[in-house]
DNA sequence: AGCACGCCGACT
DNA sequence: GTCGGCGTGCTC
């Protein structure tokens, strides 16, 4: 007999393990490994996911309950993903569900939802109906009825519900519900233009409304969706109803697809002539995908240099083995400009995935892949799971980009997610960059890397298309500015920039690296700092609302006027936002006109979008902005990159911060003079002497990172060592330092009960190390204190098992203790 | 994670 | 006596 092995959505420890279910005869042949199902789990309905058929049960027989329903015809997850999804919750420490449920779009996250029916059998005499102010007559109706909008619409009914509930006279049924479904829309069919020409008699004299459908319709003879037809007749749907009624026309649902490029044309593009150094490119990429081999290339291509052109042209080969292309784009990157690209190219059989289109047209994008409607994706960082059946070739964009890893769980690291799905499925990845991630960098440029991207092949792009230049770099010293008394935002280097482009009518981008140098309160007098009262951060001042946020929880008040603390008046807001910055520049520069985008000013869907394009269409002067005007952006008429603070991330205690400073740096610097009109960049810092400065002047990434990677090595960080770090949090500190301290001697014991010592390697790496427990960068989040502990370890070592034995060996003293504990394996932030 | 079961305090 | 507080344990 055979039975399925169910994942529930339970995403908890307790419940990661698959629970056996008998299949119902009348869905023996539908259920199959990837199947999503309701089971009744203990006393409720729950979702699952088959990840296992198995012709013997764990169970006996008497325990086993059938699977009460399949949710979909088509299963949403292929074996293939199931085992991705397994292969994802060791690698990163999650429970299975939530692994699987990463890969599903949020339309298919079914929900249980109850809802009140009369018992059978149960009848209610006349005075309790009169009673219950037509609650009941609502109930005998049939139509499901949640407790919830009961509870609403009938707010004085409360304990009558709940005594009827508990006599069982009413009952309760679950129902797993999708949050969505597929969009349908009316539409009519006409017969034949005689037939209904034909119709025309039959219809009486005063009904001309109906004569005027008929006639349009037999000139229009093709289906039409009823809205549509009901507002070119200026009529309404019952006309058409009656039509139908006489067998003239016939009306059905017709699923449409929510295609969120639907109002735009994109002109077809043809594959451009390849450069020299673009062909030699393409080749070894092109000779795996013919040989099928299954390869992994990190494309290091200068800002300007045509990576994206290589991809397409790889891609195009691959589809011409019948095969699919997966490309991942930083969120922030996937503009319409990018999108256009790969739809200009691939036409139709492109589908975009990004978080700004809304559950309803991600979910039919999504469907399109699965169906064989589409066979490239191009996407963020989730489309890494998009259900293709035989991927060729996966590329990620911006391979550096901190946005591949999520930090919420799944932490899971869209790069190494792609090395192991083209594995499955014996494919080629490109990992393109004009800054690769140093992981990257020291797998692809030597052997013996001992990262889980060892054995990747190196293939450089170094030289921009059509000979442009890269940018000059002037970095300007602001301790110098300081000093000729110039105490403006500008430096006299950027301001006469500024002046020049602004005269020749070319256009300018300014960043200002805002991380670690958030506006924060604080007061001249007494040198207090506004934080939250919750967590462990200085507060935010945000001038719309006039109030201080705390960027982690919420938390907001009103802006003071004194210093809470010494009634002082000279409480100032510190720091540089980007609003300031406008003013400073509407100031200095009269009848500037600035785009400035941040978090304010791009929360609005398509907002993002919108202000490109006004700035692509030269209605601006200059795009300001934060991050995201770093990414990916192409405009001609650039020729001046602007960077404000270049130094405040520096001081990070992060041990990627300048691995980061200076990717952003090189980023934005190739912002400028991508086409015709040359380009230059002025970098104004307080640190001009700083590495991760200097190397963007002289384009020299290489020297930049191969001093990086000696330090690296040094302290024994990634690429040499791996991280897992593991955060404690509870409202009192005593409970978290227990915890966190049985946890350190944990994995120190079970490490050795292995025989693994904290010997040291030939650099001086130790085997394994546990770092802590101490105080969380973040010392306090939401009125709870947070440890950490760091296992810090060479790459032979499996410290994630190590860890997850350990935190199972915890389990029941941590359950009581109340401490949340929160894994990240390979972390990004140290934040 | 829920949800039931179970064992203790403050009320009709 | 009973309503309801939340500790503990299970879910095929």
């Amino acid at each position: 007999m055979t039975v399925a092995r169910v994942i529930v959505d339970v995403p908890s420890r307790d419940t990661d393990r698959t629970f056996d279910y008998l299949i119902p005869d009348r869905l023996k042949g539908w259920v199959e490994v990837g199947s999503r199902v309701a089971v009744p789990f203990g006393p409720r309905k729950l979702q699952g996911i088959v990840t296992g058929l198995a012709e013997d049960a764990e169970v006996e027989y008497s325990k086993m309950k059938p699977i009460e329903d399949l949710l979909d015809a088509i299963p949403p997850l292929s074996a293939e993903l199931v085992e991705l999804g397994e292969w994802i919750s060791k690698r990163w420490l999650c429970p299975l569900t939530v692994a699987l449920q990463a890969m599903l779009p949020a339309a298919l996250k079914g929900r249980s939802e109850k809802y009140v029916f009369p018992a059978a059998g149960a009848d209610w005499s006349e005075e309790e109906t009169a009673q219950s102010g037509g609650l009941l007559l609502a109930l005998k109706k049939g139509k499901p009825l949640k407790l919830t909008g009961l509870l609403q619409q009938y707010p004085e009914q409360g304990p009558l519900l709940k005594r009827w509930l508990r006599q069982g006279r009413l009952e309760e049924r679950q129902r797993i519900e999708d949050q969505l479904s597929v969009k349908t829309v009316q539409t009519v069919f006409p017969e034949e233009p005689a037939a209904l020409l034909e119709g025309l008699e039959g219809i009486p004299a005063r009904a001309n409304k109906q004569r005027e459908a008929l006639r349009y319709l037999a000139e229009n003879n093709e289906p039409i969706a009823v809205l549509k037809l009901t507002e070119v007749l200026s009529t309404t749907s019952s006309t058409i109803r009656s039509l139908a009624d006489r067998g003239l026309i016939e009306i059905r649902a017709v699923t449409e697809d929510r295609d969120p490029y639907a109002n735009r044309e994109f002109p077809a593009s043809l594959p451009m002539v390849l450069t020299p150094k673009q062909t030699i490119a393409l080749a070894p990429i092109q000779s795996a995908l013919d040989a099928g081999r299954c390869e992994t290339f990190l494309l290091h291509g200068v800002t300007g240099s045509g990576k994206t052109e290589v991809y397409l042209q790889a891609i195009q080969r691959c589809l011409e083995f019948g095969r699919e292309a997966i490309v991942l784009v930083p969120e922030i990157a996937l503009t319409p400009q990018m999108v256009e690209r790969f739809k200009s190219r691939f036409g139709a059989r492109v589908a975009v995935l990004h978080s700004r289109l809304s559950q309803g047209e991600r979910y039919d994008e999504w469907r399109k892949i699965r169906e064989g409607r589409a066979q490239v994706a191009v996407g963020a960082r989730s489309a890494i799971f998009a259900p293709f059946s035989s991927i060729g070739l996966i590329v990620i964009d911006e391979e550096h980009e901190t946005s591949y890893k999520q930090e919420e769980s799944p932490k899971y690291h869209a790069r190494d997610v792609a090395v192991e799905r083209a594995r499955l499925h014996g494919a080629v990845v490109v990992l393109g960059s004009a800054t690769p991630a140093l992981e990257t960098y020291e797998a692809a440029k030597y052997d013996g890397s001992e990262t889980a991207l060892a054995g990747m092949k190196y293939i450089a792009l170094p030289e921009r298309v059509a000979n442009r230049p890269l940018p000059g770099v002037e970095i300007v010293d602001m301790r110098e500015e300081l000093k000729l008394g110039n105490r403006a935002m500008f430096s006299r280097p950027l301001a006469d920039a500024i002046r020049d482009r602004l005269a020749k009518k070319e256009q300018i981008v300014l960043l200002l690296n805002r991380r670690g140098y958030a506006t924060f309160v604080m007061c001249r007098s007494c040198g207090y700092t506004a934080a939250c009262p919750h967590c462990e951060i200085s507060l935010t001042y945000h001038r719309g609302s006039q109030n201080l946020r705390c960027h982690y929880c919420g938390y907001s008040e009103i802006e003071p006027k004194t210093c809470p603390s010494c009634e002082s008046p000279h409480i100032r807001f510190f720091g540089t936002g980007t609003q300031k910055v406008e003013e400073s520049l509407a100031e200095t520069f009269p009848g500037i006109r600035v785009i400035r985008m941040d978090v304010d000013t791009t929360t609005e869907k398509g907002s993002h979008e919108k202000w490109l394009t006004e700035f692509r269409e030269r209605r601006a002067d200059v795009l300001l902005g934060t991050q995201m005007v770093a990414k990916g952006l192409d405009f001609p008429y650039v020729t001046l990159v602007g960077v404000l603070a270049a130094d405040a991330a520096l001081r990070l205690p992060d041990f990627r911060a300048s691995e980061r400073t200076f990717q952003l740096l090189t980023q934005v610097a190739g912002r400028a003079g991508r086409h015709e009109l040359p380009g230059e960049v002025i970098i104004q810092t307080y640190d001009p002497e700083h590495e991760s400065i200097t190397s963007v002047q002289g384009h020299d990434y290489n020297g930049f990172v191969e001093r990086a990677l000696i330090l690296r090595k040094q302290l024994g960080y990634p690429p040499y060592g791996r991280l897992i770090s593991v955060t404690f949090s509870h409202e009192s500190v005593p409970m978290l330092l227990s915890i966190g301290e049985r946890f350190a001697i944990g994995m120190r014991e079970l490490a050795a009960s292995l025989g693994i010592r904290k010997d040291f390697d030939a650099g001086g790496l130790a085997a394994l190390e546990i770092l802590g427990p101490v105080s969380s960068p973040i010392a306090r989040l939401k009125d709870r204190y947070r440890f950490q502990c760091m296992v810090k370890y060479r790459g032979e070592v499996d410290a994630s098992s190590l860890t997850s034995k350990v935190l199972e060996e915890m389990g029941d003293a941590v359950k009581r203790s109340g401490v949340q504990i929160s894994v990240d394996v390979d972390p990004q932030m140290m934040l």
